[in-house]
DNA sequence: TTTTAAAATGAGTGAGTACTCACTTTTATT
DNA sequence: AATAAAAGTGAGTACTCACTCATTTTAAAA
């Protein structure tokens, strides 16, 4: 999992039978496109239906509306940025590293973990931060996600190298996750949002930005 | 200067005089809220025109387009919001503290001033952020002002504070100029933009926001 | 090969859209 | 009080929008 972008997993269920015809494919293909170029309500249908190559009347026999679109587009996104922090396949892989081992390789893993998926997804992030402000089903999805999942657990491995002395117990926890998730996220879109065009030494900008919330939180 | 909100100065000129006519202040407002609620292309200039009470034609007496009325009020929003680092009359009250001092004083003066700089002018920093990305003028001024003013400022003062002991210097000054606007722009987003309705001990997010950048670069 | 259903089509529709312009009202100047 | 300029108006214009639907094409089943 992880290795092929959301879009192609759209386009198959579990095993890897084809759920969509070629043309709704074709359709969600150029609706992230433009979608992420000029912005949902700037699209019009029937500039997607024309870079699919497909009629527009073909767009909403599988989609009832646009917005119906939209969502089937950026809606999986969200779940699968915050999967690692609460799917359990993932959580062994991420999580489960040799105990009272730093939180350093933890906090790495997560990083390029989370980095590589949103290299393979940049239009779908981009839309994501576009849309979610306007779109209530968004916002409940991203608050049901975090407050439901990634917040308590993220808590927990807070509290517990809180006690193990390697972050200080002068921050409030939330505090704490507040400072970790903008360095974090920050970087990221920073990275592939902000600037994706300047010459990054990824690995360079990993690596300091784990030693910065390392030194920032101790 | 800076006690005042970026729309009424945008009525206003230096000597206080009257720059705008009433309505087309009203049309300023409408059209501020509604891009704010709403984002600027799923706003129509009927709807603007209605909230300001005024006839559809009086905008466009007033702005060629619907697209320069936008870019007339969040441009200078761009200006503002880094005139800090690099407008005389502001450097001195921000920057020039007794010499020597540790920049922790520096780091709280420009947060301090610059989140209440954003805590009066929240709508106008939600359009800037969803329409930058779709407006070249935007991405130019903004281009224009940081690489042009406030690059160079930050960079020789990141410069001074790591010869004189207080950053590190296995941090290159491009990622250290990275890792401290992250943080001090993420806090900022976070408390107007994503969660404007949580409630916020604002003073003390700020020093720990300090510690957490002076800890992180040492 | 015939039947059946799903997929795809594209001209058509009514509700907007940004913007114009001939005209009226208000304000400033003499 | 007369004149000119600026501000304001709103019906009208050409066009685009998301969405519909009767019809045709494709693909699978019998």
């Amino acid at each position: 999992m992880d290795e092929k972008d959301l879009l192609h997993e759209l386009m198959t269920n579990t095993d890897d039978e084809i759920k969509l015809t070629p043309k709704q494919a074709k359709i969600l293909q150029a609706a992230m496109e433009i979608f992420a170029e000029k912005g949902y309500a700037s699209t019009s249908t029937s500039e997607i239906a024309k870079r699919a190559g497909v009629a527009e009347g073909t767009i909403f026999r599988h989609y009832k509306t646009k917005k119906e679109l939209l969502l089937s587009i950026v809606s999986p996104m969200i779940t699968k940025f915050a999967i690692p922090f609460f799917a359990d396949h993932f959580i062994k892989e991420v999580f489960e590293k040799k105990e009272n081992e730093s939180y350093e390789e933890l906090l790495r893993t997560i990083i390029i973990n989370r980095f590589n998926f949103v290299k393979r997804n940049q239009s779908l992030l981009k839309i994501l931060l576009q849309e979610i402000s306007f779109h209530e089903e968004l916002q409940i999805k991203f608050k049901e996600i975090f407050i439901g999942k990634v917040y308590p657990r993220f808590t927990k491995l807070i509290k517990q190298y809180t006690e193990q002395g390697e972050i200080s117990n002068d921050f409030n926890p939330n505090t704490v996750i507040r400072l970790m998730m903008t360095t974090v996220i920050g970087f990221i879109i920073t990275r592939f949002v902000v600037m994706p065009n300047h010459e990054w030494d990824d690995e360079y900008e990993i690596e300091q930005t784990i030693r910065f919330i390392r030194n920032g939180l101790q």
